[in-house]
This record gives structure tokens, sequence and C-alpha cells, in this order.
DNA sequence: TTGTATGCGTTATCAT
DNA sequence: ATGATAACGCATACAA
């Protein structure tokens, strides 16, 4: 049988509230006595009720990871992942535990039974829409946006830096290897990362007073391997043609590598390509491909550091928390 | 402010137990209060308070995901990544929640204070260790294990079929390929999967009368991109080279690609090359790897399916599935 | 410094 | 078919 509270304090022969108290090394509690409680509490292998708690205190020390998605990949999407790695850990060391949750849908959000009402705060990642934010304000949950351009009072949002990494990726291709004719396949621009990037695209030819090349060339918005081929396929039929390739991620620039290799060129050498964000298959392919690393796991890291600033002290007002990126420059370029 | 039970059973003017039990569709209570109830709670917006219900009923609707991993990548591992994804999916389904944890320490696992007694069943992914497991047991946890071969009494265990995914591999070598020195380069052996991949790759050399190729290579555990590479410059050192190789997983295959390639080899010309797992960048490296597809979110799936009987009925003698892999042939063989 | 009594929001037990 | 009351295990306001 589990030893409960009325265990321990029948044992110490002190009440409950005594034990309740030593046990949670209240400064009320004489040493003498604290030091029986804890003994007796070890002895009998102790452990306090994890829902008993959270009733009476109205903490669960949980904290929902909630993606906004309707189909998979949920967290092994090569972005997700890693974030939910590093929240895990940070959340670990306030032993905090993390629930998982995908829904696609406003009522079904908050109808999850254990997000209802026994969540500490909630990280956001993928594009939820502002209802949903609104949503967690209104019902006082402590909350943190990742990646989402969405401002609202009193959460904390991460974002990675964007435009920072887009204008290392295009500096470098403009300065260190001297490109004029720079094509740029992207997803979907509606979706504010790659909008941001996409700036950043015209406004380096700007700073460096180089026309923009006509090869803007918006994949579907699975951004996939094969959407990556098409677009340089297409790419490949024009008159003139890029001598370098800004792709919006890594999976669009891979598929756009193979398109280049099939048409009988060298990568860097007659077309150049870079990408963004550092999957793990971007230094696997041949040539390795210059891309844009962000630290994912700094993400999640950062988003349970905010949450719990919020948790203990909600009024406090919105930030904005900023990763920076780091360009990492392989053989594709 | 939320609407509780009592605010219910007041308006609606009947007891909290009667508002209770028309809530559960309890058969206990007239279709007319039952309707009554119904229309009160849905005025209210009335949601149960899940904490509550899981003191009361002793169940959370809470599963656990343990990983007993010191270092990440926790959910964003190739393997794992997909495992929980499929889980996530198959649980919500039946409005079960999933908590994610990592330790690698048994005393750890069980202190996690919501494990500690607020799970009503756990997934044990990645090797833990047998006490662990033993524990789970002692406790009358629900358990499902994945991919480890230990056996224990009441818990269900879910792996993929290693072994015949790699006879297949070896029969696409030997049969469909006409190789006749095939290398291997694996992970540590103590390993229970690579284990049974090694044991495939010596049994099939008996089935068709080879001799075994003097080139098993032991990759240190990480099973690293690196690992993988230097393995197959140590092999391309040899008098007599392997005209295939089968790398124990995709990663290590992927790094012995780049030094067949660095040493001027043709892929698969000169040497073939199969790895395991299809992870996602293995259609994406040049030339595109043969590898064996493990369906990961088959296995979420099927582990939370094995989880939900435990817990429903928890005297049901241990079961194990295996799911079944398939060959995908691509042209690096 | 310690103890008593009450609350947290349900479900379960036992009456009626 | 319904209601009163206990129980779940802890924390805390109030009393002593």
């Amino acid at each position: 049988m589990k030893a409960k509270l009325s265990d321990i304090a029948r044992l110490a022969g002190v009440s409950k509230s005594t034990a309740s108290r030593a046990l949670r090394n209240s400064s009320l509690v004489k040493d003498e006595t604290k030091k029986l409680v804890l003994e007796t509490a070890k002895m009998l292998n102790y452990k306090p009720n994890s829902l008993a708690r959270a009733m009476a205190t109205k903490r669960t020390k949980i904290i929902g990871f909630l993606m906004y998605k309707k189909n998979k990949p949920y967290v092994s999407h090569t972005f997700f992942g890693p974030i939910l790695d590093g929240a895990i850990e940070e959340a670990a060391k306030r032993d905090y535990h993390i629930i998982v949750a995908a829904t696609n849908d406003m009522a079904d959000t908050f109808n999850k039974h254990f997000i209802q009402d026994s969540i500490d705060g909630a990280l956001l990642v993928s594009l939820h829409p502002e209802e949903v934010i609104k949503e967690f304000d209104r019902r006082g949950i402590p909350l943190v946006v990742i990646n989402n351009s969405m401002k609202s009072r009193n959460n904390a949002f991460i974002e990675d830096d964007n435009y920072g990494g887009a204008c290392a990726v295009m500096e470098h291709l403009i300065r260190d290897r001297g490109h004029t004719r720079i094509a740029h396949i992207t997803e979907n621009r509606d979706h504010p990362s790659y909008r941001v990037r996409y700036k950043a695209f015209l406004d380096m030819h700007a700073k460096y007073g180089i026309p923009v090349f006509d090869g803007v060339v918006l994949a579907d918005s699975a951004a996939s391997f094969e959407d990556g081929y098409n677009a340089m396929k297409d790419l490949l039929l024009r008159k003139t043609l890029p001598t370098a390739v800004f792709a919006a991620t890594d999976v669009l620039a891979i598929g756009a590598m193979h398109a280049i290799k099939d048409a009988g060129l060298r990568i860097p050498d007659d077309i150049a390509i870079a990408g963004y964000d550092d999957i793990s298959a971007a230094f696997m392919v041949d040539p390795p491909l210059t891309t844009v690393r962000v630290d994912r796991e700094q993400i999640g890291k950062a988003a349970i550091i905010e949450l719990m600033k919020q948790i203990e002290d909600p009024e406090k007002p919105s930030r904005v928390v900023t990763i920076s990126n780091e360009l990492v420059i392989r053989a594709s370029t």
C-alpha cells in the first residue's frame, strides 16, 4: 500500500498539517519535528500524490505542448521535434511535465479534457489562429507562442531570426561568391517565416544594388522534395539561368539539387545552392548543403523559461525573444 | 467563473449525484431529468474538472511515453519521433493524453511526480533496463515495451521485424544482384535490433552457401555519419574489396556512401550499398538509398492499442506484436 | 510552533 | 429514480 500523508503524520505523532509543512520545508516547523517527519517519510518511501496536490494547489506542474496541425508529422516534423526536445529538457529541470497534443480545431483544443483545466501553461507551435491565442488569454492560461507573428497582451513570443538568417545567406551569395542572378524557391509566402525570408531576399538585392532576377518560384504549400525538384526544373527552362539558388527550406533545396544534377549541371560550379533550417540531411547530401542553422532546441528551452516567468508572475508584460541563427557554409555554394 | 457540478445541480434542481449520473448517461436517471441536466450543463458550458474526476476514479486518462536516454535527441530521434506521432494520434481517438519524459535513471523514472501515481499506463521506448520493467510490473502499471527483447508477465511488446527486414536486404543483394562479397557495417551488436540484423546477415550467407566476407566493421555506439564514413574507409583499405555493403542503419550507410565516392568509386557500379530504417534523408541522397522501411508510426499506434487492452483488462496475458517491414529498393543497389 | 477544520470537484456508497 | 454523505489525498485559513 502506498503511504499517504496521514500515515506519516500518525507514525510521526504529529498532525497532517505539520507533516505537510515539514515535507515542504516550511519555516513554521521546529527543526526537530521536521527531521522526525522527514525520516518517517523516507522510511515509508512517501511520495505525495500529485493529483491531490494539484487539486489543492491549483497547480498541476504540467504544461501543454500544442501543435495546430491536421496531419502528421507532429513531433517528427523537423522543426517541432527539436523544439520539444529542448522543452522537455528545460521543463524536467523544474519538475514540470509536458503533455503533447495536436489539433487543428479551436473547440477541440479546449475540449481536450486535460488542457481544459489541468495545465499550468502552454506552448503553442505552428500556426494557431488568433482566436486560439485570444481564448488562452481570456482563460488566463500562461502562454508562449513560437514562431508566430501574432502578438497579444500577456504572452511571450519566441522566434528565430528569420530575417537575419536569410540576409546572411544572401550576403554570402552576393558578397562572398559574387552572384548576381539569384533565384528564390519558396513555400507559400503567407507563412510569416517564409514571407520574412522572401523580404530579406529582396532587401539584399536592394542593398547591393542588384536587380532582382526573374526567378522566384512558389512551391506547393507542402514544400516537399518533389516541389523543390519541380521548381528547379521550371527554372532550368528559362532562357537565362540563375547562377545561384536560395531555397527557403533545406528540403526544397535538396529537391532542387537533384534537378540540377539531373540536368547535367555541377553544384556549385554551374549553379550554387543554399537552403534554410540545417536539417540532418543537409550535411549528408552531395555536395553538403550551405544553409542556416536554426537552434530549435534553444527555441524550446527559451519557451519554457519564458513560460515559467509567466506562470510565476502572470501580470508581467508580453515579451519577445529572438533566437539567433548561424550561417553554415558548405560545399554547395 | 467556471461552472462546476454543484452549479448544474442547483440550477437543474437536482442533487449532485443525479447531475453526475445524468452527465455520464447513467441508465439510473429518468430521461426527462437527464435532458434537463444536459441542457443546463450545455447552457453553462460545463466541463468536468479532470483532476477531480481523476481523484475520484483513479484514472487520469494520461499515459506516459518514457524514453530511457541520457542525452538528446529525445523525440527528434529518427526512431522515436514517428512512434510518438503514431501514439499521439491513436491516443487522441480515445481521449487519452500523452506525457513525454526522458530519464536514464531508474529512481528518477519513478520519482517524476506525475509518473509516480498519475498515469494509467506507460509506453517504454529505447533500452530501459529490466529492473524498470519489473518495477512497473510490481506497481501494477499497464505497460507496453517497444523494441526491447525483454519479456515479463503482464506487458505487451511491440517490435518491428528486424530479422525479416535484414533478410530481405541480404536476399536482394545476393539473389537479385548476385553479390558474393558483402560487408556489414553495424553498431554495437549488444543492442538487440542490431544483433538480430547481424544474425540475418550471417544466416543468409549460410542459406545461399556463400562464405562470409571478412568485412564486418563495428562502428562506435554513436553510429553517426562519421562512424559510417570511417568504417567504410577502413573497408576500402582491404586487399579485396566488397562489392556490396549492408549497413545496419541509414546514417551509417550514408556516411559510407561518402567514403565510397571520395575514393572515386561509383555506387552501385563499383560498390552497392543498402541501409536500414528509411530515414527521410534516404531518398534525398545521391544515389537514393536502398533500405528497409520501418513503419514507426504503426509501432506507436499498435503500442497504444495494446496498452488500452492492458488498461481495460490488466489480467490479460502478455502479448507480442510484430510490425512488418518493407524493403525499398532504390538506385544504390 | 502545532493542531483543527475546511476546501478542492468529482465519483461511489448507502439510504430512501 | 434520487439524495445525502463519504471518500480521494493534500494544502491552508484560522484557532490555539
